[in-house]
RNA sequence: CGGGGUGUGGCACAGUUUGGUAGUGCGCUUGGUUCGGGACCAAGAGGCCGCUGGUUCAAGUCCAGUCACUCCGACCA
């Protein structure tokens, strides 16, 4: 049965206060501990190990879609920050810098990478030069440094680690078509490995990567109605190409400048995943990034043939699953509430009257439902209760966004749905003018997060101005 | 960058108003009893009171500065 008791007594409650429920997850859970740093801190093994099967599986996508994994250098000299003007002026307010070597100072000071076209850029200058070089499909896994005034963990901090990929085509739409296949990759990622529901659409003119031509994103509504880019995908055409001296010699013999790409995902979707599952009991963790996808714990360990069947137990789930086998001298109900609070998806509870009647109790995390399993059926009854606890995850993340989704027709309606059912997603009609998207989030706060690729018909004209619609736009507040 | 809050054993906090022997709970260690939703008893260990300077016979407490964390805004993955 489902309850809603809270077991956990020292998380603040979600509807009390969802900033400081989030922090202490975080710190509860053992994700993150802070260090003397503002804004860089140490990412737990725990939190960690949810990095590492995040990145096992984009990898391996990445690499079946022809990509390599390159490793850059972390620091950027200023000249060549500086060769492409947008791209300086997005990322200059945010570089932190290096100004000395041992005592001497620099002659040039060099940047720590806040991302990394211009070392990429500089790069494809020097490799490319005929049409046989392209396309180059590069991805590194590093950290990159912006210099952050407020952080927060995962979601916004100094330091953090990102995958970026970095691809350049002979033609714009061979570019075009690798920046929306890795959104789409982003996309599934998010809904089969994340369990969390994303809306795939176009970053407007003004909120654009420094730099692009078209930026693209998907975006995750966290359980208090606050809206999280969980990742990006641009197309650059040859804008970087021409400020670089990219260039190559096509099959007619002329010299053209190739098109390109980029796209990153960070540790930023760990605090999407917190924000999206986790509940006044804790973490509650998708299993296919989960760490520990089962834990078995034993009841009244101490009587005879307990732990040898809980043991029993945990050689034959581990030939399948991640599983953790809790014999610590912990009490059960200690038990139950850390790994509620860690969100480990499922529990397999173990005790003597148990192992007389031939089963096991499982408990799935994000609904507390009990299942006794026989035990000659464990294996296949685990995998049938984790994909349960998937589509549990995934459902109800929907169910969320669906009932914080407020399709309006003018800015007193937006203001009035955002009072009265709190924050969300608003979809409303824009005209495309740069205006009309200050002006909204002026009078009603929520901002453009981006024009989605399912457009639907809310009304003709611009929710602003009344002029002529040209497209429905998603907005919300953003994290 | 603007506005608030907080820095005291590992964690959460009290003590600061009114200067005078550094406390409580949890956790930790050891031993024992427990064990199907955060068990209990007993005995222990553990603190440059964020940092720097000042006032004072005396500073966790008063003054000045500084650093960090955190929350709310503006900006950003």
């Amino acid at each position: 049965m489902a309850q809603d008791k809270k077991f956990v007594e020292d998380i603040t409650p979600m509807d009390v206060d969802f900033a400081q429920w989030y922090t202490d997850i975080v710190k509860k859970a053992e994700l993150v501990e802070y260090t003397s740093v503002k804004g860089c801190l140490v990412i737990r093994p725990y939190a960690y190990a949810i990095w590492e099967n995040i990145q096992k599986i984009l990898d391996k996508r990445f690499k079946e879609l022809g990509h390599e994994n390159v490793c850059m250098p972390m620091f950027i000299p200023e000249s060549l920050l500086n060769k492409e003007k947008d791209h300086v002026e997005g990322f200059a307010p945010e570089v932190a810098w290096v100004t000395h070597g041992g005592n001497e100072p620099l002659e040039e000071r060099l940047c720590v990478r806040p991302t990394s076209e211009t070392l990429f850029c500089e790069h494809y200058a020097n490799i490319v030069h005929s049409y046989r070089d392209l396309p180059k499909l590069y991805n590194q896994w590093v950290s990159v440094v912006r210099w952050e005034k407020t952080t927060r963990p995962f979601l916004r901090t100094r330091e953090f680690l990102w995958q970026e990929g970095h691809t350049i085509h002979a033609t714009a739409e061979e570019a075009i078509k690798e920046t929306e296949q890795m959104l789409n990759v982003y996309a599934d990622f998010c809904e089969q490995a994340l369990a969390m529901p994303v809306i795939k659409g176009k970053k407007t003119e003004s909120d654009k990567f420094a730099g692009a031509v078209s930026t693209y994103a998907i975006e995750a509504l966290m359980h208090d109605g606050k809206a999280l880019q969980a990742g990006t995908s641009h197309y650059f055409g040859d804008g970087f190409a021409k400020a670089f001296g990219i260039n190559y010699t096509d099959k007619e013999n002329k010299r053209v400048f190739p098109h390109q790409t980029s796209w990153g995902v960070t540790t930023r979707l760990i605090g999407a995943v917190i924000m999206t599952h986790g509940d006044d009991s804790g973490l509650a963790l998708p299993p296919a990034i989960a760490p520990v996808q089962v834990v078995i714990v034993p009841v009244a360990q101490h009587k005879e043939g307990v732990l040898e069947k809980a043991n029993e137990l945990y050689t034959r789930l581990s030939k399948l699953y991640r599983v953790k086998l809790d014999s610590s001298d912990n009490s059960p109900g200690w038990k139950f509430a850390e790994y509620e609070m860690k969100g480990v998806p499922l529990r397999i509870e173990i005790g003597p009257r148990d192992i007389e009647n031939g089963v096991c109790v499982a408990v799935t995390r994000h609904n507390r439902e009990k299942t006794i399993v026989a035990l000659d059926e464990l294996e296949s009854k685990v995998g049938e209760l984790l994909t349960a606890v998937h589509d549990g995850l995934y459902a109800k993340a929907l169910a969320n966004r669906e009932k914080h989704t407020y399709r309006c027709k003018t800015m007193d309606e937006i203001k009035e749905r955002l009072e009265k059912d709190g924050d969300g997603f608003v979809m409303a009609m824009w005209c495309g003018e740069e205006e009309c998207e200050d002006k909204v989030k002026e009078v009603t706060g929520v901002g453009s997060r981006c024009i989605p690729f399912e457009q639907e018909n809310i009304s003709d004209v611009c929710v602003c101005c009344g002029k002529k619609a040209k497209h429905s736009v998603c907005w919300g507040k953003a994290y």
